[in-house]
DNA sequence: CTTCCGGGTTAACGATCATTAACAATGCTC
DNA sequence: GAGCATTGTTAATGATCGTTAACCCGGAAG
C-alpha cells in the first residue's frame, strides 16, 4: 500500500504532493482539465508521467484534491470574517478575504471556477456544499446590509460579485498586486452598494 | 471541392453550418473545447462525427469561426453605441448591449471568454484584435467620463466589468431575463462609477 | 548483510480522439 | 436518363490518453 490513500487523511504533510497539487492547478487554469494530460503534470515537477500514480489516485483525484481544498478554504475563512457584528465590516472583510486569495492564487480561483464539472461524483458534492455555503456567509451579510432585498437578487448580486473578483486572471493588467486590488474591492463595494440602493419602484 | 473553403466567405448562410455552430457552442461552454469531441458536436445535431468534415474543415475550424463571429458581432455594435457625444449614454448603451449579448447567447460568451488558446494561429490573432478592439471602445467611453483616470486601471476596471458581466451564464439564478439584466446594469454602472469616482488621494 | 518499502523508471494495454478513405443516396442539370 | 456535386454513412489509421505492469534503486530496520 502506498500513501495515496483516500487522499486527504492526516500524516505528514507530502511536499511531492503539494508540488503536484501546484503544477496542476497552473496547467489545469491554462489549458482546462482535458487539455492537460497526466504526461504534462508530470513534466511539470520533473518526473514521467505514471509517477503520479504514487502519489494519487489517478487525474480526477487530483482535480477533486484541489478543489476540496480550495473550497474548504475559502469557506473556513469566509465564516470567520463574516462573523463581525457590523455588517459593513464583514463585507469589507469579505471582499479582502477573496480579493487576496485570487491575487495571490489565480490559477486555483479560474480552476475552482470552471472545473466543478470534471470531479468524481462523491467529491463533486461536498465541494458544491461548500461553495454553496460560502455563498451563503455572503448572502446572509448582506441580507443584514439590506434587508430589503429579496433573496435570489442577492443571491445572483453575490455570483456577479465574484464574476468580478475572479476576473483577476484573465486581466492581470500591469497593475501591481496593491493597486488591483484597491481597484477590485473598490468596484466590488459599489456595485454590491448599487444593487443594494436599487430597491425597485415597479416589478 | 466542398463548399467548406476558407470557412467564411459569402454564398447562402447554409443552415447546417449555424446549426454546428451552435450546438458546438453549447458543448464547447459546457465541457470545454478539448472536452467534447467531433462525435459529439455530431449526435447533438443528429450526425455521426465524421459528417462534420462536410462543413468545416476540423475541429479547429469550428472553434475559430466561433469566435472570430462573436468578437465580429461585438465589436461592429460596440463601436455603434460608443459613438454617442454623450459619454454617459455612450456607457449604458454599452452595457445595455454587452448584457443583451450575454443573456441572449450565454454559451457564446462563456467559450469567447476562455478557449482564445485553443483557435490556430492565423485566426487567433485575428480574434485578438477585435477582442482587443472591443475593450478600447469601451476604455475610449470611460476616458472621456474620467479623464483624470490612468490608462491601465481604466482598462483593469473595463476587464473587471466583463467578468460581472459575463458570470450570467454561471449564476443564472432564478431571476427572469429582465430583472438579471436590470441587475447586471445597475451593478456594472456602480462598479465603473466607483472607479470612476475614485480619484487616488496619493500613490 | 539482508529485507523491505517508498518512489521512481520504461513498456505495454485498451480506449478514445481527430482525421481520412471508400462508398452510397439524393437531387439538379443537360 | 446519364452525369455529377452534395451530404451523408461505415471502416480504417495513427496519435494520444489514462492507467497498469514489471522492474529498479536508495535507504532505513532488523
Amino acid at each position: 500500500m502506498t500513501s495515496q490513500r483516500a487522499g486527504r487523511l492526516a500524516g505528514p504533510p507530502n511536499p511531492r504532493r503539494a508540488e503536484i497539487l501546484g503544477a496542476a492547478a497552473e496547467l489545469f487554469a491554462r489549458r482546462g482539465y482535458h487539455g492537460a494530460s497526466i504526461g504534462d503534470l508530470g513534466r511539470a515537477v520533473g518526473l514521467t508521467g505514471p509517477a503520479l500514480y504514487r502519489h494519487f489516485s489517478g487525474k480526477e483525484a487530483v482535480l477533486a484534491e484541489m478543489l476540496l481544498d480550495i473550497s474548504e478554504r475559502l469557506l473556513a475563512e469566509g465564516v470567520r470574517r463574516a462573523a463581525d457584528a457590523d455588517p459593513a465590516r464583514a463585507l469589507d472583510a469579505l471582499l479582502a478575504w477573496h480579493i487576496a486569495f485570487a491575487l495571490d492564487n489565480p490559477a486555483l480561483i479560474t480552476v475552482h471556477e470552471r472545473e466543478l464539472d470534471n470531479v468524481p461524483e462523491p467529491q463533486r458534492h461536498r465541494v458544491r456544499r461548500l461553495q454553496r455555503a460560502y455563498v451563503e456567509e455572503w448572502v446572509a451579510v448582506l441580507r443584514r446590509l439590506a434587508p430589503g432585498l429579496p433573496d435570489d437578487r442577492t443571491r445572483a448580486a453575490v455570483h456577479a460579485c465574484f464574476g468580478l473578483l475572479n476576473s483577476t486572471p484573465r486581466s492581470a493588467a500591469g497593475l501591481d498586486r496593491g493597486a488591483m486590488g484597491d481597484l477590485l474591492h473598490t468596484m466590488a463595494r459599489a456595485a454590491l452598494a448599487g444593487v443594494c440602493r436599487q430597491r425597485p419602484a415597479v416589478s
